[in-house]
RNA sequence: CGGGGCUUGGCGCAGUCUGGUAGCGCACCUGGUUUGGGACCAGGGGGUCGCAGGUUCGAGUCCUGCAGCCCCGACCA
């Protein structure tokens, strides 16, 4: 750690409102370059990272294929569609320096409809589920709250061509899966939501909420949703029953909100009025960016048709914030294990003292062997810095040794999130560190 | 885009009303004492006071314009 790069601050910047924003800054994670513009430190990254590699885990299990398209696009493809007018002042519109315009991508959909139309012309190629995770730009009125409103962020998009409207569906009834899976194993109980569809109607829209008090969005639901088991990876046989396990309850956002059916289909008890963060949003919007943009394959008839399309939004960046969101207290964050920057937090009390060092050295070989990662603070300060330095970047373990309990070989570990400390000799203690805390919660 | 607020060293702030040669805490550097929950003492470095004009003998302070940032609302991963 004394090698690292992790400005952590004592006080709160005046600019941060909500808790997620102070933390990450304080912590060292990111550092604000415009309105709504981050850079990201090492150990915001990291977080970023690895929450990432959830996405690319559980969208792989659900058959979907990663890709990756630029930050730039061509303006021509958006004018096809007719988008290039009608999203507004959000684009931000560049201008090269031959005059062509560009534009920075807010959402990918006219491109992957140029990919796919340009290179799949049969019926036979289809289903096909494409995603990417890259920075998109949206020039928000008002971008606030640090990563959860940027202007600029990371989001996982993907998008589904079928042929026809029930193959469609299972494409979705996929995505609707691998979202609860992906979210709950940030550690974080996201709940569909039914959302508006625009102008294409129909019921396949859904929105994934985190509740938090600041969240932007407002839900109405029957409480049990928030309980229901995680489906399984099981991708193949009827899914319909699974969604539908969910989609039995009334839950819906703010703009689909009917107080009477609300009344209706839900007892009194059991009604659930709160705030909640949008970290997933998937629909169904059939035709219409194949129709405009002539995407097209060819069916068993011999006859071109339309495909019928989806897309899937993960707001990664915006996850970074909404998990410190759930996951905090007075100290500082509480990472849960599977998005945490790093698993251990290895504290030498004094480092110069041999048998700490060596303590320290040791301990920090055998966990990196183990597959953990292990930040070691091998800083020359005083014990109460780094406590409160560990505390506020809230990894799931602190391994701590002094000269105290070097001489018998002891590591005292602490757990963050309930704040149990086991005094243990090396093994016992590598044995701990090597599972996750999360189920002592 | 409407309403409100802010901008002074890396961070948090005072000073602006009433113009007079820029200050406090934290952080940083040096030395010493300390050392298991953000130590103490002494010394030290660092600021075109957001930018541009103007008023004045003199502007952080007064006037005009502009910019950036934050908050509340309508829009969004």
């Amino acid at each position: 750690m004394s090698n690292y790069f992790l400005p952590t601050l004592k006080e709160t910047p005046s600019e941060a409102q909500i808790v997620s924003h102070r933390l990450m800054l304080r912590a060292g994670m990111v550092r604000q370059s415009a309105a709504g513009i981050y850079s990201w430190l090492p150990l915001g990254l990291r977080a970023l990272r690895k929450i990432e590699a959830i996405v690319r885990d559980e969208q792989a299990k659900a058959g979907a294929i990663e890709m990756l398209m630029p930050t730039l696009q061509s303006a021509d493809i958006w004018r096809e569609s007719g988008r290039y007018e009608d999203y507004g002042k959000e684009m931000l519109r560049i201008t090269d320096r031959h005059g062509r315009d560009l534009l920075y991508g807010p959402t990918n959909e006219e491109l992957i409809t140029q990919i796919f139309r340009d290179n799949v012309v049969s019926y036979k190629d289809l289903p096909k589920n494409l995603y990417h995770i890259q920075w998109k730009f949206r020039d928000e009125i008002r971008p606030r709250f640090g990563v959860m409103r940027g202007r600029e962020f990371l989001m996982k998009d993907g998008y589904s061509f079928d042929v026809d409207e029930a193959s469609a569906r299972v494409s979705y009834y996929k995505m609707f899966i691998a979202y609860l899976r992906s979210f709950r194993r940030m550690g974080l109980k996201a709940m569909p939501v039914a959302a508006d569809t625009g102008p294409i109607g129909g019921e396949l829209s859904h929105e994934f909420i985190i509740l938090a008090d600041t969240g932007e969005s407002e839900v109405f639901c029957h409480s049990d949703i928030l309980n229901l088991p995680v489906p399984e990876a099981d991708y193949d046989g009827d899914l319909g029953p699974t969604i539908e396990s969910f989609t039995q309850y009334y839950a819906r956002s703010d703009e689909m909100h009917d107080a009477d059916m609300f009344a209706q289909q839900v007892p009194a008890e059991k009604q659930l009025t709160a705030r909640g963060i949008e970290v997933g949003h998937i629909f169904y919007f059939g035709q219409k960016y194949s129709t405009a943009m002539n995407a097209q394959v060819a069916g068993p008839d011999g006859k071109d048709t339309p495909v019928h399309g989806g897309s899937y939004g993960i707001g990664v960046s915006r996850l970074v914030g909404g998990i410190i969101e759930a996951s905090h207290d007075e100290d500082g964050i509480i990472w849960p294990w599977a998005v945490a920057p790093f698993h251990v937090g290895l504290i030498n009390l004094k480092p110069g003292h041999e048998g700490c060092d060596a303590l320290c050295e040791s301990l920090f070989e055998t966990l990196s062997q183990n597959g953990l990662d292990v930040l070691y603070d091998d800083r020359d300060d005083r014990a109460g810095a780094k406590f409160s330095t560990m505390d506020l970047i809230g990894l799931p373990w602190q391994a701590v040794i002094g000269p105290r309990g070097a001489e018998g070989g002891e590591v005292e570990i602490k757990n963050r999130a309930t704040g149990e400390k086991h005094v243990l000799v090396l093994d016992a203690a590598i044995a701990l560190l090597s599972s996750s805390p999360d189920s002592a919660k």
